[in-house]
DNA sequence: ATGCCTCAGCTCCTGAGA
């Protein structure tokens, strides 16, 4: 079993690319069997659910004009959909969450948090807590659970560019590490550390001053998997191919390979 | 540089992203 997180940074922009990265992977035959996606930005009217079920996918999709909204889809269809973190109210389109295959797998949109001390930083750690306490509780109804999506967190030093200059700014600051140990601490995993991995490894590069170009990143796409998953747990790569393409998304997709 | 790209939209500038 495959599954995949990838910020596609406007699903109308980006509808070809993720198609043609879907159908390069059934090709290689290595195919995707749930992708999750982050920052649709479309309403719900808008989602290309005919063009997915073409390509051999089931869709969920919670989306919203402008920003945000994510989506699930998978080769069988997902079931107990659930949109947003049950008891946190929030305006926007952040989390999707589906049963695939006795795999509950929850894909969300972390809030970005502009800058620490920000009112948007404050919303971040609001979130972080409420998606925290609806994990456990998920935790314990599906042992075998993945949480993949763009974090919008370096765990450590090993995922930014520049671990000097880039000390306490958003994305890498204490409080919101202190978020991210502590969903490690509900017993997840952080699958991509399970395996050996290349130096300077990056989910996301800067569109500006060639971040790509000259591997400027950080990590902050994540697939942390639960105790019961991890033994399965065979390998898990940034794909960095697909942000070598005309028009790329900032974000590169991240692929965990499961046993069976 | 409160910039640098890219995207959506009450679209030819602005807000947000990271």
């Amino acid at each position: 079993m495959r599954l995949a997180t990838w910020n596609i940074n406007s699903l109308s922009v980006r509808l070809p690319q993720v198609l043609g990265w879907l159908a390069a992977q059934s090709a290689a035959d290595v195919p995707i069997d749930v992708l999750a996606l982050q920052e649709l930005k479309m309403t719900d009217d808008k989602f290309p659910v005919d063009a997915f079920a073409a390509a051999g996918y089931s869709a969920q999709w919670f989306g919203q004009k402008t920003y945000n909204g994510v989506a699930l889809l998978s080769r069988t269809p997902a079931t107990d959909v659930v949109k947003n973190i049950p008891g946190f109210d929030d305006d926007m389109a952040r989390v999707i969450a589906g049963t695939v295959a006795g795999v509950r797998v929850i894909g969300a949109y972390f809030p970005n948090g502009q800058e620490p001390g920000s009112d948007k930083f404050e919303y971040k750690m609001e979130w972080l807590k409420g998606l925290r306490q609806w994990v456990k509780a998920e935790l314990v109804e599906h042992p075998k659970l993945v949480l993949m999506g763009d974090y919008n967190i370096t765990f450590d030093e090993l995922d930014m560019w520049d671990p000097v200059g880039l000390q306490d700014t958003i994305h890498c600051t204490e409080e919101e590490r202190y978020h991210l140990r502590a969903l490690i601490a509900l017993g997840l995993h952080d699958s991509f550390r399970l395996f050996p991995q290349p130096p300077k490894s990056f989910s996301w590069w800067d569109y500006r001053e060639f971040g790509f170009k000259r591997n400027r990143g950080l990590r902050i796409d994540h697939i942390l998997i639960s105790s019961a998953l991890k033994p399965l747990a065979q390998a898990c790569v940034v794909d960095k191919l697909p942000r070598k393409n005309e028009r790329p998304s900032d974000h590169a997709p991240v692929v965990l390979t499961l046993a069976a």
